[in-house]
DNA sequence: CTGAAAGCGCTTACAG
DNA sequence: CTGAAAGCGCTTACAG
């Protein structure tokens, strides 16, 4: 391993010198610069960051926080993160939380002892103390703590709006909205989103709290469904949900979209792959993976952050379960 | 940020002496050892991972280069391999390689100069230089490579077999296989063993090439469907491919299973969000991301490896696309 | 069994 | 503009 003692020499220089011009920091003149380069260059030399982050404390390393990448939502962003911070020159820890905060505070602790430069977390528990003390740059990502803390998230209460109205337009005069998990703020906002839709038409709704899990968003569904049959339109909180919906509505035997329609909420790949395709409000997920990055790299490096609050506009895709509009 | 030299201080002993109790590594008296015990309690002192790598010149970073998180059938794995890492003290940095040996070569290079400690590799350019000359750790991850080096997959070739004869036993007289990538040994092994199965048994039959893409399964066997009506039994390489063949046969207004029996491969769980729930060849997924992750620790760790190749067993899991057994 | 010391490969005041 | 030197927090022969 050739290292910068090695290039120091060859260029004629201390190493100091080389340090300075391999960091941009500092003066070095044209001659030593010049000199050094091509030292570099003939060596081919290549700046130990190990050694670099125990000197000053910092390294290129960003940890990713999130609950589970087994679920079909969390890939498209983590490889959104991975794929920016490579362009900045930093590595991506992949952490999975399962929303535990021991885990969460585990994974701090053990980066931490590595300089971490920076964390992108999915959590809901971003107001405990281990987040609170931190001292390190973070971002929020799809979920919003506080204005303390830059954010990326989707514009879900729009969408929430959006999606309700979808399908008011398309006919549905009873709805259904699958509400997620009551602690997740972004789910709160869909449902929000959903309600003031409703407030501006005249349709009977309900609404039922529904895990985001397939199996039993399926079995909760088709209680439901068996209960009202006057149900004519499904809008889920996010697309895991929606296709539990959709396998419900199969077994009964109702057809969909015709006699029911059902709208999902993320727009993940696998919503195409159902039968019907799903109509969803589709969040642009690579997008707010790719921002969070950005955003964290900003902090890292110490630059300005003009918004702490990024909102991503949502999209309505509409595909097999749901009708043409009616208007 | 308490060191070593605090806690030899408070110890009265030399950090020397800390060093060797904390690796438990060279002689330290039983006096010592309480001592330095106590003070690190005291202290709650943590070692520092980075000095610890520059000095040593190992760290405890496992990279995982994987084709690309997104593709469903990678999650998993990765999960597990997160999972046994976080276990045995490693933590993993993510790489998505997109099977582009240029940015394999890439990561490796950065990640060397982490004293990266070892790789799980899911790619076929497993014999590239930058792979033979690694001098570092390495498993294989899905994908045969060659004796050097320990492997992970799944018996595909057996899958192959048990696929196809499943179709036959449920009365499919003319198959379609679907065939995976040319230059990918596991599913060329699950063609290898289609054919094996198909020797046995006296069934039309015919093969196509086909990537691990929805749209384009689809449509591939939308055409092929058309132009043979006689085929009453698809067998995918790939989940996502079967994927694609269900949503060509509702297309086509085929009835499956009655018409068309379709069996997958791989067993990720958006098989059994469709409609009819996908039967598949299951892959043990999360025990391959184990083994690997494990058997990997056991190469950095200096643990002889007993088995080179570790083959695991797949199961056929019968959902709706296929009809009760004949026989 | 133990400690002093050198070394891992950088960075960064500081003096010049 | 530049270099000598100390320091980051460990590990590890080596001498005792």
């Amino acid at each position: 391993m050739t290292t910068i003692r090695d290039v120091a020499k060859k260029a004629g220089v201390s190493v100091a010198t080389v340090s300075r011009f391999l960091n941009g920091n500092g003066y070095v003149s044209q001659e030593a610069a010049i000199a050094v380069k091509a030292a570099v260059e003939e060596l081919n030399y290549e700046l130990n960051t190990v050694a670099r982050s125990l000197s000053t404390k910092k390294s290129n390393l960003i940890g990713l926080i999130l609950p589970d990448i087994t679920n079909p939502f969390f890939p498209e962003l983590a490889r959104a993160v991975e794929d920016v911070a490579l362009t900045y020159g930093y590595t991506v820890v992949l952490c999975n939380s399962d929303e535990d905060p021991k885990k969460e505070k585990n994974y701090i602790e053990t980066l931490k002892k590595k300089y971490i430069a920076g964390f992108i977390v999915t959590s809901n528990q971003l107001d405990a103390p281990h987040y609170a003390n931190l001292k390190l740059p973070v971002v929020a990502l799809d979920r919003v703590i506080n204005e303390q803390i830059p954010t990326v998230v989707s514009n879900n209460r729009q969408g929430g709006f959006m999606g309700a109205q979808a399908l008011v337009d398309r006919g549905s005069k009873n709805l259904l909205f699958l509400r997620g998990p009551e602690d997740f703020g972004s789910a709160n906002d869909r449902y929000i989103g959903f309600k003031d839709a409703m407030e501006r038409n005249s349709v009977a709704y309900e609404t039922v709290f529904c895990p985001f899990h397939f199996a039993e968003s399926e079995s909760i569904v088709e209680k439901i469904l068996q209960d009202n049959k006057d149900i004519d339109g499904i809008f889920a909180s996010s697309d895991v949900q929606a296709a539990g919906a959709l396998k419900a509505a199969h077994n009964l035997g109702l057809a969909v979209p015709k006699d029911l329609q059902i709208i999902g909420f993320d727009g993940i790949s696998m919503g195409e792959m159902m039968t019907p395709a799903l109509t969803t409000i589709a969040q642009d997920i690579y997008k707010m993976g790719a921002i969070a990055a950005r955003v964290l790299i900003k902090q890292i490096e110490g630059q300005p952050i003009d918004n702490f609050m990024n909102e991503i506009p949502v999209s309505l895709v509409v595909r097999g379960t749901t009708k043409g509009a009616v208007t």
